[in-house]
DNA sequence: ACATTATGTTATATAAACCGAACATACAAG
DNA sequence: CTTGTATGTTCGGTTTATATAACATAATGT
């Protein structure tokens, strides 16, 4: 499962999801979706997000295993 | 544009195009293609690849900018 | 000469990413 | 109470990622 630091990221610097689509080439509603977790966006999208959150790619999206059935 | 090295590592590690492919779920084509820079693969598959070729997303894919029109 | 394997490439199809527009909610400011 | 701004969400559309299948070529081994 992808899991990513976009909504907290974007938050430590105020921007509001128009402001990153903006700055990203892409619609607000497009950053909602990524937050939501409800897509993988492409790698392109994913560096550009990563450095306009001043980050890199690694820190920003990772993949987790489902805890559901183990343990 | 969007530049890889996926092409140099899958060979370092004397993998073909269907090994890799089998190791992170997709077919050879799709490899293929993204050695060939023709698109942009999801961050789900780019951590994939990655993780499959021992090294970062940030190392294995980056944006080059175009070199045409200045300088 | 024949079989096998890796790769390049192309065509068609489906799933997923992404857009634009709309409507709703919440909240802060006047 | 009204206006503006940020966010959530949905819907109908286009574009792109990815699959499957096919055909071609070059290299290797028998």
């Amino acid at each position: 499962m992808l899991k990513n630091r976009v909504k907290e990221l974007r938050a430590r610097y105020g921007f509001t999801q128009s402001d990153l689509g903006k700055q990203v080439d892409v619609t607000r509603q497009t950053i909602a979706f990524i937050e939501k977790g409800e897509f993988s966006p492409s790698i392109t999208l994913s560096l550009k997000l990563a450095k306009a959150l001043q980050t890199n790619v690694n820190d920003l999206f990772w993949l987790e295993e489902d805890e559901k059935h183990e343990k």
